[in-house]
DNA sequence: CAGGAAAGCCAAAGCGCTTTGGAAGACTCT
DNA sequence: AGAGTCTTCCAAAGCGCTTTGGCTTTCCTG
């Protein structure tokens, strides 16, 4: 059932049925009526194909998604879906996922824009001065940036968590209880996120006139591994920090690991906090000391930034707005004042 | 640049043009030559709607993602889809995501096949008689299940995993250590997985007359903390089981923690074998007892389902095979003999 | 050397929608 | 009553590609 056949047997034109349909007002209500009322009686659903080629919109999302044999998709990525899936359903948009040489996304980009194979899409796990960011902008596709970049001479719409608020949170609260000799377990150094949380507990830091110890911070991709690592490295040292603060929940499970295989306990001899994007399959409160944390749900997130995209397709947000959300510090029992 | 202006600088017909870049074969070869030349030197790429439109082929693989307050989806999705996106890229293939609402997922099947908006569709976390399995064979789009479905008068292509042989070999191999009180600590039971996983561990119980007890098997979301509530039941039972085989590496997570918190110890009191889907960010040689496996990437999967999709696009696969792959056992340091 | 086959190219008809540029009829106003 | 204004509808022109059906030209073959 297409267009041409239901305006056949409407005895209307194609013109007339089309405009009913899609709400224009230069129609009569009666006509209207009659319209989607014999629409959804025969089921007619407008075919995307053609409605694409004629208006040049999709009703699609983009997101370029990274690949390649050594590169690891971030689990965090499927906690974000779920929230960008859910507002999306409720907008009847569709999210495509384009595969992309990790090394070469440009390409990528230029194609779905070039190729107007979606409305909009967004970024993710942005470093200062993304080229993605550049690329997008010059481009002229409406986007929406999950993170920050930093450097550019221009502003860009994004959306983003304090980090460096609540790392400052986190590590103020660990100087009030008397700890002096912080370290910081963070993620990959590149990206803005980790930047600003290193920031946020240097600045803690400073305010008391103590400071970050350059073997006192570690940057790697957020595995359980590295965590452990991590933390081995830091507890074994000559002067062990006596409070950690942590990029993740996953590197806080081999932190966690590591201070037991070195006989220490947490909060006894390391006070622990991490950073929590709350995921339905771990939870803080369940580990083996409840891990204090600093709380953001990036599924939140995820619904927001369709939210913002579906805006942006609709016209609706205009602007280069950055938007910052606040982060909960969530005190358990893996912090307790200095030892000693 | 479209197919127009090309042709038109070539002096050639829209019809020749098309036929040179699409390889057809009644166009001299000389002609093609300076067709293709002409396309590269002027970035020509036909635009992806208009052939669509023309065509009906789409260029992408379609997966229906059930969202909703309450809905997670599986972190193993972002594994399996590092290894469907990696294929899929050097495809040139892209993967939608089409949101629906995990109680009406056929609703939103049903739209993507009736618009045409992929070309083949993949399913996951199949049941027994799924009903999405039975409506895709009616509809009669290209699909392969990740999983396998049961219970139909009809064959389907399927890509799966010997779950059932995978947890029979590791039953069997703590039955031939001593145990004769196995534990399972399962996924969702309504998924086939688990039921062959159940089916696997009580055929190698039964080879040496023994049972799974009723109070032996526990099924839950895969999360840390039902890992962890599943254990604490198992092991405070009068007569607690002495091995337990867990489906999943992040349950795992929580029986060893429970087995901790009881003051037991690994693999003393009780021997722990998980399934292991292969994380980059969760290992099992590194658990503090290093953790026996049956081992599947499901990663590898991931690029395998992509593979048999491009194939059954391109009209190069056809029929229903099934295919099953045979499961790695990794026996670690977390099993041993029976205690006592 | 006629007749048929094959090679190489083209014009035009879709694919199914949106949108432009009217046009007819009804209504208002002077 | 004639001029102007809405209201309501339509024919037709795109959007940019693929594909059908046919038309020349060249090349064999008997």
């Amino acid at each position: 059932m297409n267009l041409k056949q239901l305006s056949h047997m409407l005895a209307l034109s194609q013109t007339t049925v089309s405009r009913a349909l899609n709400g224009y007002p230069e129609v009569n209500e009666e006509t209207r009526r009659r319209v989607m009322d014999a629409a959804k009686r025969h089921g007619y659903r407008p075919n995307p194909s053609a409605r694409r080629l004629a208006t040049g919109k999709t009703g699609m999302i983009g997101y370029v998604l990274p690949t390649g044999a050594s590169v690891d998709i971030d689990p965090h990525f499927v906690e974000f879906l779920s929230g960008l899936g859910d507002y999306a359903r409720s907008h009847e948009l569709d999210l495509v996922l384009s595969p992309a040489d990790a090394d070469d996304q440009e390409t990528t980009y230029r194609r779905i824009v070039a190729n107007r194979q979606v409305d909009a899409v967004y970024i993710s796990s942005p470093r200062p001065a993304d080229r993605r960011v550049a690329l997008l902008n010059t481009l002229g596709i409406p986007f929406i940036v999950h993170g920050r970049s930093e450097g550019f001479d221009f502003d860009y719409p994004y959306t983003d968590i304090d980090n460096e608020g609540a790392f400052h949170e986190a590590a103020r609260l660990l100087v009030q209880l008397g700890h002096r000799r912080l370290a910081l377990i963070n993620g990959d150094s590149r990206e803005t996120f980790a930047i600003h949380r290193e920031r946020g507990v240097r600045r803690a830091l400073a305010a008391s006139g103590l400071l970050l110890g350059d073997g006192h911070v570690s940057s790697s991709a957020m595995t359980e591994e590295n965590g452990y690592r991590a933390a081995r490295l830091l507890l074994e040292r000559d002067i062990a920090p006596t409070a950690i603060v942590c990029s993740s929940l996953i590197m806080a499970l081999g932190v966690v690991r590591a201070v037991r295989d070195l006989g220490l306990s947490i909060p006894g001899d390391v006070s622990l906090i991490a950073h929590d994007d709350v995921f339905p399959w771990l939870k803080p409160e369940n580990f083996s000391v409840p891990l204090a944390t600093t709380r953001s749900s990036i599924r939140l997130a995820g619904a927001r930034v369709a939210e913002r995209l579906a805006a942006r397709i609709s016209g609706l947000e205009e602007g280069v707005r950055g938007e910052v959300w606040p982060v909960d510090l969530v005190v358990r029992g893996s912090v307790a004042g200095a030892p000693g």
